[in-house]
DNA sequence: GCCAACGTTGGC
DNA sequence: GCCAACGTTGGC
């Protein structure tokens, strides 16, 4: 899950009260299909900062509470307000996450581009723009094995 | 249903 | 700030 940690970075989730907030403000039907069908309390999911000098996975929080309506879709002074979202037919859902650990260091984009293992993980496909995405066991594992390892040094 | 125009995302 | 790659919109 991405995020820009100039709006909302893991620090943010972790000084939030019980370290759980919701995620909302995803206005993109792909996304938002992942969270409402697919995502289930007790998920883990990778913490993601994008459009900052290091993007890149930054930690790891858990689902603390499955999809459900995103509310602030319904009010005009949110930023992410969706005139067309009628409440008795929600358009936008969100989730609850809840800060679990940070990562043992940053794991760089470049970083996860460069790994053979990691060839099909929906973060790196070309052109990718989904803010949420699904992470497959193999990879997730993978990528843990990865933060096990000394940072790569530079060339 | 096609597709051009436009807006957004996000790496660089 | 640039721009590639998408998604959305709306005319036809």
């Amino acid at each position: 899950m991405k995020s820009e940690p100039g709006a909302y970075s893991i620090d943010n989730l972790h000084r939030a009260p019980r370290r759980t907030d919701c995620w909302d403000g995803v206005r993109n039907y792909q996304a938002r299909n992942f969270m409402r069908d697919d995502m289930r309390k007790g998920d883990l999911a990778f913490f993601y900062h994008s459009s900052c000098p290091r993007p890149g996975i930054v930690g790891i929080m858990e689902i603390a509470r499955a999809g459900y309506p995103d509310h602030t879709a319904w009010d005009p002074r949110e930023p992410h307000y969706d005139a067309q979202s009628d409440p008795a037919r929600p358009r936008w859902y969100m989730v609850d996450v809840r800060y679990r650990r940070k990562a043992k260091r940053l794991l760089g984009l470049p970083e996860l581009r460069t790994h053979p293992g990691l060839v099909g993980l929906q973060l790196l496909r070309r052109g990718n723009r989904l803010s949420v995405m699904p992470v497959s066991r193999e990879h997730w594992e993978l990528i843990l094995e990865l933060e096990a390892k000394p940072p790569p040094g530079k060339n």
